[in-house]
DNA sequence: TTGTACGCGTTATCAA
DNA sequence: TTGATAACGCGTACAA
C-alpha cells in the first residue's frame, strides 16, 4: 500500500489536514512544518492518489481521447492540437483507439464515464446513432471530429476537398474518373464521395457506377480495385482514391499490370501523409487542418464543459496538394 | 451531478447497500428488488463511478502504456499485443503519448501513479535512468519495451537484426557500408550501432567514422545525410538506415543526385512499415515482433503486479526480410 | 497556525 | 433478504 497524507501526519506528528495544506501550498501555514512535511513526503515517497483527491473534488481535470486508429497519421497530428490544447488549459489527457470497431469504441466511451473524465473527444466513429440517441444522456460532454451531422463537431471539410481533386483531374483534361471508397455508408466515405458525384455533376459529365470501387482505406484496397477498373470496356484515366494509403495500393497495381502513373493513368490521394511527397511518384492529395481541428475541438469541449453558451458545429477547410501522381491526360 | 447508487436507493425505497447489491448481481438478493433496481438504474442513467470504486478496491484493474509517438508503425503493432494481453486478463487500458520528450514522459508516468494504475509500460523510454534509480521509488511495477539492461524489460534483439542486414550487404559483395544512425546516445540507436560495427569487425572490414552520419529517425534526416556521404572521397556502396522512414528519405535524396537503387547503391531499412512492401523500390528491411513483445510485456508486467517469483528480461529474435533495395555491387 | 469532523460514491462486514 | 456502519484517501469548513 502506497504511503498515504496519514502515514506522513504520523511521522511528522501532525494532523492529516495539515500536511494535506503543506502539501497544497496553503497560505495559512508555518514555514517550517510545511517544509519538514514537504521533504518527509518526498522522503517517503509518497504520491498522491489522484482516486481520493478526484472523489472529492468530483472532477477528474481529465479528458478523454477515443480515436479509431493509432497508426492513422491523421490522428496523430491531430493528438498534438489536442494535448497542445488540453495541456495549456490545465487539463490531462486519457487516450485509446478502438480499431473501427464500433463495440470497442462503445465501451471505451463508457470507460471513460465511469472514469468520470470531464469531457470526451471521439475521432473517427463508427456511427453518430449511439450519440444523437436522445435515450442515452452522457455523464460527460462529447465532441466528434469529422463529424459533421453532429452538434458538438469540428470536421474538414472532405467534400470540399473532394470536389477540388476532381476539379483539378477535369482541369487536366480526364473525363474517365473513378473513385476508390472505403465503405459506402461509413461517415468517412460519404463527404469525398458526394464531392466526387456533385463536381462531376457540375461539370456535366454523366456518372457511372462501374467507375465507383470498394477499398478499405489501405494499400490492399487499393490493390483489389485496381482490376475491375482496368477490366471496364471504358477504364478511367484519372482514379481518385480515398487516403493515400489506397493510392499506394493502386499506383503498385498499376505499375503490376504495365500502366506507368501518371503516364498513363492519374491517381490521387487523401491525407497527406508524411510520406506522400517522397513516394515514386510523389502523391497528389488533400491535407486536412488536423492540428487546427484538435485545438478547436478541446476548446468546444472546454465550453460544454463550462457550459459557456452556444456551440456550433465547426467546419474547416482542407488544403489542396497537387504533385506528380497526376498530369494531363494522355492524347 | 451523475446519478449515484444513493439516488437509486432513494427512488427505489431501498438502502444503498441493496442497490450496490443489485448492481453487481450479488447472490443474496430478491428477484423482483434486484429486477427493479437495475430497471431504475437505466432508467435514470446511472453509470456507476469507478473513482470511488477504485478507492475502496485499493485497486484499478488498469495498466498504463506510455509510448514515445503515436505515428510510429512500431507501437501500433505493439499496442495490439498489449491490449489483447491486458483485456484478455481484465485489465482495461490506459495510453498516453510523449512524443520524444523526456519531461513529458516523466510527467505521464506520474500521472498514471498518481491515478494508482496497477502497473505501467513505458515503450521508447528516452533513458531508463529514472527508472532505476535506487531512490526513486514507484507505486507500480514499470515495465519497459526494447530496453534490455532495465531488470524488466521485453525487447526486440536490434544489435542481430543489424547484424544481419550488414551479413547481408557484404554476401552481396559490399565493403563500403554506412549507417544512418539516430541520436548516438539515444538508447534506440546503440543495438543496431554495435551491431554494425561487431559484423564489420567479424568480417575483417576496416571501420571508418566518415561512414557513420546522424539521421533523426524521419525521412528529412535520411535526406540530409546522403550528400555527407557522396561527398566523401571513396562513398559507400551500401547504406544502413535506422529505420525505413529515414531509408526513403536516403532514396529520395540518391534520386535527386542521379543515383538509382539499388542499381548504384544498395539501401536497408529497419521496422519493415506496412507499406515497405509497396515502395519503389520495396525495401529491404528488419521486422520486429511488435505484437509479441506486447503480450509478453503484459504478462512479465501481471507477473510483477501479483509478485509472482522471478522476472527476467526477456529477449526477442527480429526477422530479416530482403527485398528489391539491396543488390549486388555494381562492378 | 493547527486540529476536528464531515463528505465524496462505493463496497464489505456485521447485525437485524 | 435487507439495513446500518465503517472505511478507502483526501480536501475543507469550522472550531480551537
Amino acid at each position: 500500500m502506497p504511503v498515504s497524507i496519514k502515514d506522513i501526519a504520523k511521522e511528522a506528528g501532525v494532523s492529516p489536514s495539515t500536511v494535506s495544506r503543506a502539501l497544497r501550498d496553503h497560505p495559512r501555514i508555518n514555514r517550517d512544518t510545511k517544509a519538514n512535511i514537504q521533504n518527509l513526503a518526498t522522503a517517503m515517497g509518497y504520491v498522491p492518489s489522484a482516486v481520493a483527491r478526484d472523489l472529492v473534488a468530483r472532477q477528474t481535470a481529465t479528458i478523454g481521447i477515443v480515436i479509431s486508429r493509432l497508426s492513422d497519421p491523421f490522428y496523430d497530428r491531430l493528438m498534438l492540437g489536442l494535448e497542445d490544447g488540453a495541456v495549456s488549459a490545465g487539463y490531462r489527457v486519457l487516450l485509446s483507439s478502438f480499431n473501427r470497431d464500433a463495440k470497442r469504441e462503445a465501451e471505451i466511451v463508457h470507460d471513460f464515464s465511469e472514469r468520470r473524465v470531464d469531457g470526451i473527444i471521439v475521432a473517427g466513429a463508427e456511427t453518430i446513432e449511439a450519440y444523437i440517441s436522445p435515450e442515452r444522456k452522457f455523464i460527460s460532454p462529447i465532441v466528434l471530429i469529422n463529424r459533421p451531422s453532429y452538434p458538438f463537431s469540428v470536421s474538414a471539410d472532405r467534400f470540399e476537398g473532394a470536389r477540388r481533386v476532381i476539379k483539378h483531374m477535369i482541369e487536366l483534361g480526364h473525363r474517365r474518373i473513378a473513385y476508390v471508397t472505403w465503405g459506402s455508408e461509413h461517415p468517412d466515405g460519404m463527404p469525398r464521395l458526394s464531392g466526387y458525384q456533385a463536381t462531376l455533376n457540375e461539370y456535366g459529365i454523366a456518372m457511372d457506377d462501374d467507375l465507383i470501387v470498394h477499398g478499405d482505406g489501405q494499400i490492399t484496397g487499393g490493390i483489389k480495385a485496381v482490376p475491375r477498373l482496368l477490366g471496364l470496356s471504358s477504364p478511367p484515366s484519372a482514379i481518385f482514391c480515398f487516403n493515400d494509403m489506397t493510392a499506394i495500393g493502386v499506383i503498385n497495381a498499376l505499375r503490376q499490370k504495365g500502366c506507368e502513373v501518371p503516364r498513363d493513368v492519374s491517381v490521387a490521394g487523401f491525407d497527406d501523409l508524411e510520406m506522400a511527397a517522397y513516394y515514386h511518384p510523389s502523391l497528389t492529395t488533400v491535407r486536412q487542418p488536423t492540428y487546427r481541428i484538435g485545438r478547436h475541438a478541446v476548446n468546444m469541449l472546454l465550453r460544454l464543459v463550462r457550459e459557456e453558451g452556444d456551440v456550433v458545429p465547426k467546419i474547416l477547410e482542407p488544403e489542396f496538394v497537387a504533385r506528380e501522381s497526376t498530369a494531363p491526360i494522355a492524347i
